[in-house]
DNA sequence: CAGCCACTTTACGTTAACGTAAAGGTAAGG
DNA sequence: CCTTACCTTTACGTTAACGTAAAGTGGCTG
């Protein structure tokens, strides 16, 4: 009971069917078959699910990819490693630029709403 | 000396001119003329950083219209305040979601980072 | 005044991330 | 056996966000 349908991963994340093929032509996810039937494992999920994490993160898919690869194992080559690590400090270097970004956002959105509240205040009688 | 050239911006913000034309083409940006010339005031530099903050976090171009025109003053129908509070807080659940997939993608980023570590410890001498 | 620089408009081209339609295979159920 | 409900592949279409090229304008500068 450890596997999904496309439909039931596409249910359960709400996107389409052609969303998650999409995803495996381009390599970002490889079930196994049933026939040709795909049949994703639960290690499978969680790539989706990692995906589409980056994708509300504005990652484009190629990011992506990358960055669910750093959790893979094989990487037996030492330079690769260092790749690696230097890939994982630049994606720290954004998210805490993205950090940085939404808490100025909520201050300016606090901000406008104090302005709207305050604009009811004096302007909720004087109109039909 | 409050005032700045298309080019002077494109420096600043790293992006090309063509690109914040684009933006004026969207209704996002609507510096003054003179002669032919755009001339961008310091509100309009302002707008721009607000733009491009808002597509480093993932936003269309059409979501960061909607949220700088909740900055702007000159709302005064009382119906039109409500839908911008309500807007604002669609605004904050998404970027607190965001939040949390930062959190989460930032502890990934820790684990697979101390894995590279682990690995060049225990591989970094058996390699040519 | 020739040349260069920065600005302009117009318009077609490109890429990513899917949408959508066509045409078909397969297994369960009435 | 026929319909229904999934699944498949192939392939052209679409949208957003610009890129890029062409052709022209305005000012200053040697």
């Amino acid at each position: 009971m450890a596997e999904y349908s496309i439909s039931q991963l596409a249910k359960e994340f709400d996107v389409t069917t052609r969303t998650i093929r999409h995803y495996e032509d381009l390599g970002l996810l490889a079930p196994t078959r049933r026939g040709q039937t795909r049949v994703y494992s639960p290690a499978d999920r969680t790539r989706l699910r990692l995906i589409l994490r980056g994708k509300r993160l504005g990652l484009s898919l190629d990011d992506s990819r990358e960055i669910i690869d750093m959790y893979e194992p094989g990487k037996t080559n030492v330079e690769q490693l260092k790749k690696l690590i230097d890939a994982i400090q630049a994606q720290r270097t954004k998210l805490n630029q993205q950090l940085d970004d939404i808490s100025k956002l909520l201050k300016d959105l606090n901000q406008a709403e104090a302005d709207c509240i305050e604009a009811l205040k004096s302007n909720g009688k004087p109109n039909p």
